[in-house]
RNA sequence: GGUCUGGUAGUUCAGCCGGUUAGAAUACAUGCCUGUCACGCAUGGGGUCGCGGGUUCGAGUCCCGUCCAGACCGCCA
C-alpha cells in the first residue's frame, strides 16, 4: 500500500493515528540535525519532520533528497510545536519512522509553484511540471467541473450525448480543414471535423430529438491567444423548436453554470439585433460591462467647411467621461494607436469639455462652442468628458471605433474580469458579400435559416436577407452561436444558389444533407459553445491555453512532444505522397 | 502573408551614447544552524550574450539577414 491519506487530508483529529503518505517533495528546509520536508499531491501539502532521534535509515534518505523526488513517508500524526495557518493541514506534521524514495528527480527546470520563475517557453516545453503548479491544475479541475455540469444539466433535460466521426469529408466552405490521407484509398483524404454540423443535423432527422457532445473540433488557420487549431465545443441541437425554444435552454445552461461555478446570478439575457450591435458598439460582439457607446455625428457635423469631415461618408463619436483633463500626451497616445495599421484610422479629433464649461477642440477653426456642444449632447456627455470622433467609411470606422472604445475602457479600468454581462446577439444577415471572389458567403454557415419574411429577398436581394441565427456574447467574447437550420431540400438548394454553388457541386458536397432532408426532416435548431473560452472567462485567465492540458504554441507546435514533425519515407510511399522540394535561397 | 515586442547564467531579468574581467535575484552544490514553513548565515560552481554576416581599432550594445517565442492584423462558414 502506498498511501493510506492524501497529502491535503490530515487534521489535528487525526493526532496519534499511523498513516503513510506518498507525494512529491516541494521543499526541503534543513536546521541543524532537523529537516522539515513539504510533502505534496494533488490535494494539498503536508509537512514532515524528521528529528535527531529518527531511526539512522531516515536520516540518511532524508539528506539526499531534493526536489520532485516521489517519496513514501510512513509515521505518527503529531500536532505541530508551531502551527502553520496558511495551509489546511498546517496544525500537524508527520514524524516519520520509515522513508522509502519512490523515484529520483533531476533538478527541475522552474520552481513548482504559483509563483513560477519560469516563462511560459519554457513550461510549455516541461508542461507535465507546469501541471503540477496548483494555479495550473485548479485551471483543469474547473474545467471537469464545468464539463460535468453541462453533462448533467444537458442530460436532465432529455438531451443524448451521441459520439460523430473525426475522419470526416473535406468541404470548401468555411475555415482551411485538416486532412488526413487514406492509405486504403489512395490520393483520398479525410477531413478532421470544423465541427459535426451535418452530423448533429441528420442525427435530428433521424428522431434524436435532443442532442449534445462535448467534442474537439479542428480549424487550420492561424492561432491566437483565444484560438487553437484543435479545440473543444459544446456542440447541441434540438428538434420541434424555434430561436426561442434554443435560447431559453441554453441561456438556462449557462445562467446555471455562472451560480455553481462562480456562485453569481446574472441577471436573463437582453436580445440586441445585430444591426444596433454594429451602430451602437462597433462590433459583433458588444462588451456591455460599460457604456461609452458609439453615435454617429454625420448629419450634425458635415456641411461646416472642415473637409475631412464634409467629405466624410461616416462621422461616429465615443464619449469617455471624466476624461477631458487628458493631456497632449494621451491623447497623442490614443491617436498613435488607432493610427497602427492593425486599427488602420486616419487620425483623431478629440473635443473637450471642460470642468469649467468651456470646449476645446482639435477642431476650433472650423466650429463654434455651439457646435461642438450640440456633438456632446447626442453622445449624452457632460462638462468633464472627452469626445474622440472618427471618420471615413461606415463600415471602416465603426469597426475602429469599438477598438478605441475597448482601449477607453481599459484605461478606465471598466472591464472587470469579476463582473460578467451577457447578451443575444440576434437578427444577423444570412449572406456576406465578398469583394476578392465577388459572391456570397454564408455568414454563419450554410446551413442557417433565413427569417421566413426575408426568403422572397433571396432573389432580388440577397445581401438584405436577415437568418434565423444567434450568438451568446459574454463581455465582448463570443461564446456561442447557433441557428434554426434549413430544414427543406429545396430551400437548402436555393441557399446553395446563392452561395454559387452550381447543382452538381451542391450535390457532391452535401447530397447526403439533401437526400436526407428527403425522408421527413424535422424542424430543427441549435447551437455550439467554445468550452475552452467559456472555462478560460470561468477562470478569469485571458488565454484558453491556461485551460487546455497540452496547448500548441503560436505557429501550432507542441514544443513538448516536438509535433508536427516529419514522416519517414516509406510511410509516405504507403500513402503515395510525394513532397515538393523545398526551395532554398 | 503583414505589423510590433522580445531572445544575456538552470530560470527570471538588468546591462546607459560602442570601451577594463558581462551583473543581480532565484535555483543548484558544500558547510553551519532544533520549530522552519518565501527559514537564516557563509562559501562556491555556473555564460556559444539565439544563429550568420557586416560596420568599427573595438560589438551583448549599431546595421542587414535568419531562426525561435509572444501579442495583434489578414484569416478563423
Amino acid at each position: 500500500m502506498y498511501r493510506t491519506h492524501t497529502c491535503g487530508q490530515l487534521r489535528i483529529e487525526d493526532a496519534g493515528k499511523s498513516v503513510c503518505l506518498s507525494g512529491w517533495v516541494q521543499k526541503v528546509r534543513k536546521l541543524g540535525a532537523m529537516t522539515f520536508v513539504d510533502l505534496r499531491d494533488r490535494y494539498g501539502i503536508t509537512q514532515l519532520v524528521v528529528e535527531e532521534h529518527a531511526p539512522d535509515e531516515v536520516r540518511e534518505t532524508v539528506a539526499r533528497l531534493g526536489r520532485e523526488f516521489v517519496i513514501q513517508a510512513k509515521g505518527t500524526v503529531v500536532e505541530r510545536a508551531s502551527k502553520n495557518g496558511k495551509i489546511p493541514t498546517g496544525d500537524v506534521e508527520i514524524r516519520v519512522e520509515e522513508l522509502t524514495v519512490l523515484s529520483e528527480s533531476e533538478v527541475p527546470p522552474f520552481t513548482i509553484e504559483d509563483q513560477t520563475d519560469g516563462g511560459d517557453e519554457i513550461r510549455m516545453r516541461y508542461r507535465y511540471l507546469d501541471l503540477r503548479r496548483p494555479c495550473v491544475r485548479r485551471n483543469l479541475e474547473l474545467r471537469h467541473r464545468m464539463a460535468q455540469l453541462v453533462r448533467n444539466y444537458l442530460s436532465e433535460r432529455g438531451f443524448i450525448e451521441v459520439e460523430t466521426p473525426v475522419l470526416i469529408k473535406s468541404t470548401p466552405e468555411g475555415a482551411r480543414d485538416f486532412v488526413v490521407p487514406s492509405r486504403m484509398n489512395r490520393g483520398q483524404f479525410y477531413a478532421l471535423p470544423q465541427s459535426p454540423q451535418t452530423f448533429k443535423q441528420l442525427l435530428m432527422v433521424s428522431g434524436f430529438d435532443r442532442y449534445f457532445q462535448i467534442v474537439k473540433c479542428f480549424r487550420d488557420e492561424d492561432l491566437r491567444a483565444d484560438r487553437q487549431p484543435e479545440f473543444t465545443q459544446i456542440d447541441c441541437e434540438m428538434s420541434f423548436v424555434e430561436q426561442e425554444d434554443v435560447q431559453e435552454v441554453f441561456e438556462g445552461m449557462i445562467r446555471h453554470l455562472f451560480k455553481e461555478v462562480r456562485g453569481v446570478e446574472i441577471p436573463p439575457m437582453e436580445r440586441m439585433t445585430w444591426k444596433e450591435a454594429m451602430e451602437r458598439y462597433g462590433c459583433d460582439k458588444p462588451d456591455l460591462r460599460f457604456g461609452m457607446r458609439i453615435n454617429e455625428l454625420t448629419d450634425i457635423a458635415k456641411g461646416k467647411g472642415f473637409g475631412v469631415f464634409d467629405g466624410a461618408d461616416y462621422i461616429g463619436a465615443i464619449c469617455a467621461p471624466g476624461c477631458a483633463g487628458y493631456t497632449r500626451k494621451q491623447l497623442d497616445e490614443l491617436t498613435e494607436f488607432v493610427k497602427r495599421s492593425q486599427i488602420g484610422a486616419k487620425g483623431l479629433v478629440y473635443v473637450k469639455w471642460n470642468e469649467d464649461g468651456t470646449m476645446k477642440s482639435s477642431v476650433d477653426k472650423f466650429y463654434g462652442e455651439t457646435d461642438l456642444r450640440a456633438w456632446m449632447e447626442r453622445c449624452g456627455g457632460q462638462a468633464g468628458d472627452l469626445l474622440l470622433i472618427l471618420v471615413g467609411p461606415k463600415m471602416k470606422t465603426l469597426p475602429q471605433l469599438c477598438e478605441l472604445r475597448l482601449e477607453m475602457g481599459n484605461r478606465l479600468g471598466l472591464r472587470d474580469k469579476n463582473v460578467f454581462k451577457a447578451l443575444w446577439v440576434v437578427d444577423f444577415p444570412l449572406l456576406e458579400w465578398d469583394e476578392e471572389t465577388q459572391r456570397f458567403y454564408a455568414m454563419h454557415h450554410p446551413f442557417t435559416a433565413p427569417k421566413p419574411e426575408d426568403i422572397p429577398l433571396m432573389d432580388t436581394d440577397p445581401g438584405r436577407v436577415r437568418a434565423n441565427a444567434y450568438d451568446m456574447v459574454i463581455n465582448g467574447v463570443e461564446v456561442g452561436g447557433g441557428s434554426i437550420r434549413i430544414h427543406d431540400s429545396a430551400l437548402q438548394s436555393k441557399m446553395f444558389d446563392c452561395l454559387g454553388f452550381t447543382h452538381e457541386a451542391a450535390q457532391a458536397q452535401f447530397g447526403f444533407l439533401m437526400g436526407a432532408f428527403k425522408y421527413g426532416a424535422p424542424p430543427h435548431g441549435g447551437i455550439a459553445f467554445g468550452f475552452d473560452r467559456l472555462a478560460s472567462m470561468f477562470a478569469g485567465l485571458d488565454s484558453i491555453r491556461d485551460v487546455i492540458a497540452f496547448p500548441k504554441n503560436n505557429s501550432g507546435r507542441d514544443v513538448m512532444i516536438d509535433s508536427p514533425s516529419e514522416i519517414s519515407r516509406e510511410q509516405l510511399d504507403e500513402l503515395g505522397i510525394e513532397l515538393q522540394k523545398t526551395e532554398k535561397k
